[in-house]
RNA sequence: GCCCAGAUAGCUCAGUCGGUAGAGCAGGGGAUUGAAAAUCCCCGUGUCCGUGGUUCGAUUCCGCGUCUGGGCA
C-alpha cells in the first residue's frame, strides 16, 4: 500500500525488551525487581558471574526471597568448573526471550557484563569456539618462546588481527591464533560478518543506572564488600576451595572478590588486605563497565542520585523510568 | 627523660656523591567478537616535616624544633 505524505511508516510490530545495565553496586537488581513486577516483564541476568552455581555472596546475587518475587532467568546454570562463554549467552539470552515473548510478557535484561549486551545486540561473527588444547597448546608456546614470538607467528597468518593486537595482550593473541589454527582462516577474515544480532528483532528500550559521582558509587561498593564479609563470603569460598576440580585459573575463581578472597585464603596475604584488594578490584571493575556505557548507543541515563546528593527512592527510579518508557524512550 | 632510626605522590617506599625527584599500589582515561567480574594500553608537580645555618644554589650537608617508630631508663 502507497504511503500518505507526512504519515509515519507503516510499525512494524517488534515486541518491546528492555536493558538495564550500570556499573556494580549501582543497584540494579533492586530497581530490575521493583520495574519487573509494573511492567508485567521478566528478567534476564546478563552476568557472567551470576550464572555460576555457589557463587552467590560474593557475586551479589539476588537472594531467595527476590528471586521468588522476581524469577531472573540466567543465573545458577554452570558450575564454576564448566567457562560460560559470550557465545553460550547470545544463545541462552536469545532463547530466554523468545519464550518470555511467547508467555505474552517482556524481557527485561539486566546486568553489568557490557561485552554480554554488545554480543547479543550486534552478533558476533560465525567463529570457531574456543579450544581448550589449543589454547594449552599457545600457552606452552609463550612460556617457551614469550608472547612477542606469539606475536611474530600471528602476524605471518593474520597481519590485521596482529596490527590490531597489542605484543602484551596474550588473552586477545592467543584467542586470534586459535581461531587460526581450528579453521585455518585468519579471525580478522571472520569479522565483516555478524550473526544473530537482536538489534532488529526487537523494539529495544536501553536504560542505564548509576550515581553521578564516582565517589559516592565507591562509598556504596566499600560497604557492600565489608557486607558481603558479615555474610559469611569468606566460607562461601572455603566451601569451593574444598573441591578439588576448581583452581584460580578458572574464570568463575578469577571473578572479583573470589580472586582476592581465594588468595587470602591461601595464605597471600592478610583478611585486611583481601579486604582492601578486593573493594580495590571491585571499584576497577565499575570503571571498566562506564567505559562501555560511556559511547554506549541509545542509551537512556537515570541518575541514582537525587539534588540533594541523597539516593533516589526505588519508587521514584522505577517511577522515572516508566515515564520514559511511556513518552518514548531512544 | 636519654639514645637510635625515620619523616619524599592518596598509601608503601626508592633516590638525589648539593643543581627542586620516581617505582609499586591506589586513582583517572581508553580498548574490548566464544575467559569479559577476564585481559591489555596510556596518564606521575609533590610546601621532598618545619625552621635557622653553610653554599651561587639545600629535599639532599649541619644545628634546633615537631611528630612517628624502636630501644634504654
Amino acid at each position: 500500500m502507497l504511503q500518505r505524505l507526512g504519515e509515519k511508516p507503516l510499525k512494524i510490530n517488534k515486541p518491546l525488551a528492555i536493558t538495564l545495565m550500570g556499573p556494580t553496586a549501582a543497584g540494579k537488581t533492586d530497581l530490575a525487581i521493583a520495574l519487573c513486577e509494573q511492567l508485567n516483564a521478566e528478567i534476564i541476568s546478563v552476568d557472567s558471574a551470576l550464572v555460576y552455581c555457589g557463587l552467590d555472596i560474593g557475586s551479589a546475587k539476588p537472594s531467595r526471597e527476590e528471586l521468588a518475587r522476581a524469577p531472573h532467568r540466567l543465573i545458577d546454570i554452570r558450575d564454576p568448573a564448566d567457562p560460560y562463554s559470550v557465545a553460550d549467552f547470545c544463545r541462552d539470552a536469545r532463547s530466554e526471550m523468545e519464550k518470555i515473548v511467547a508467555a505474552g510478557k517482556t524481557p527485561l535484561l539486566v546486568g553489568g557484563t557490557m561485552l554480554y549486551f554488545k554480543a547479543l545486540l550486534e552478533g558476533l561473527s560465525p567463529m570457531p569456539t574456543a579450544d581448550e588444547a589449543v589454547r594449552k597448546e599457545i600457552e606452552k608456546e609463550a612460556e617457551l618462546y614469550g608472547w612477542e614470538t606469539v606475536h611474530q607467528e600471528l602476524k605471518k597468518v593474520d597481519p590485521v588481527s596482529a596490527e590490531k593486537i597489542h605484543p602484551n595482550h596474550s588473552q586477545r593473541l592467543s584467542r586470534a591464533l586459535e581461531v587460526y589454527r581450528i579453521s585455518g582462516k585468519p579471525m580478522s577474515s571472520f569479522h565483516g560478518v555478524m550473526n544473530n544480532a537482536a538489534i532488529n528483532d526487537y523494539d529495544w528500550k536501553q536504560f542505564a543506572i548509576s550515581p553521578r559521582d564516582r565517589k559516592v558509587l565507591h562509598e556504596r561498593i566499600g560497604l557492600r564488600f565489608d557486607q558481603m564479609l558479615e555474610q559469611g563470603f569468606l566460607d562461601e569460598v572455603r566451601g569451593l576451595m574444598a573441591r578439588d576440580d576448581l583452581n584460580s585459573d578458572l574464570p568463575a575463581i578469577r571473578a572479583v572478590g573470589y580472586r582476592q578472597a581465594w588468595d587470602h585464603l591461601s595464605g597471600d596475604y592478610d583478611l585486611n588486605e583481601c579486604r582492601e584488594r578486593g573493594k580495590a578490584a571491585t571499584r576497577q571493575l565499575a570503571k571498566r563497565q562506564l567505559t562501555w556505557l560511556r559511547s554506549w548507543t541509545d542509551l537512556n541515563w537515570v541518575d541514582t542520585q537525587a539534588q540533594s546528593g541523597d539516593f533516589h527512592s526505588i519508587d521514584e527510579l522505577s517511577e522515572t523510568i516508566l515515564k520514559i518508557l511511556q513518552k518514548g524512550a531512544i
